[in-house]
DNA sequence: TATACTAGTATCTAAAAGCATACTATTGCT
DNA sequence: AGCAATAGTATGCTTTTAGATACTAGTATA
């Protein structure tokens, strides 16, 4: 007996299922810092990640109209990624997470040394 | 051949896994409006969470320092959670997140209308 | 004696998310 | 002819996350 719930329940609910996942957070701050990137730069912006991870993600971030996708039909091949705009709006809100998460991280720091 | 990365690679990443996972967002928001909830009005409150997930949920927010919990010893027993000072500081953020997703939502709305 | 009340546990299963590794296509250059 | 360059695909596997369902404890009250 399976419930389809596809529905977000709210829209904090509706927004975390866009940015969740391990990596859509720091890619939108990578393109939001540099602009424009490429699928090679990215990915090794984020060590490790492989191939497929990356290409999924960033697929999803398309499909939910955060980022851009730009295609030159060259050989090589060429593909830039950006920020759109809905994309660009969310920037705020990870510099904030940003911010916060320096500070959890200082203050463990201060607890290790204490220990 | 495993490689252990449980340190957080950023900041951003390191926010990004306290507050993952499909409750937690909502957990704070309620709890955020409601000042003190019990675990029977968590539970109703996040439609259909089974008691697993919500209890197990709630322990990681516990020990990421981002709830109390403060046990009555009364039998039937009461159990009360709340923000705790550094959960309080991310309410700022999924708000703005909230009103991004309403935005979001309304948008949908209104192409699903055009079509 | 049976039941309700509350905040969980326990056990097992299913689905989603992520990882490892190898491979492809196209063209210019040597 | 063979290789480099780039943006991916393909396939199979492991790990993590979440769901289903049943059960427990301790006391008050009917």
């Amino acid at each position: 007996m399976k419930k389809y719930v596809n529905e977000a329940v709210c829209s904090v609910d509706y927004a975390f299922r866009r940015i969740g996942g391990k990596y859509k957070g720091r890619i939108l701050w990578y393109l939001n810092d540099q602009t424009i990137m490429r699928y090679g730069k990215l990915r090794k912006a984020l060590t490790d990640i492989t191939p497929k991870m990356l290409t999924q993600t960033l697929r999803e971030l398309e499909s939910d109209n955060l980022i851009n996708r730009r295609v030159y039909h060259e050989v090589p091949p060429k593909v830039e990624y950006s920020l759109t705009e809905t994309g660009a709006e969310l920037i705020p809100f990870i510099n904030y997470l940003r911010i916060w998460g320096d500070k959890q991280i200082e203050k463990e720091k201060m607890e290790s040394i204490k220990c």
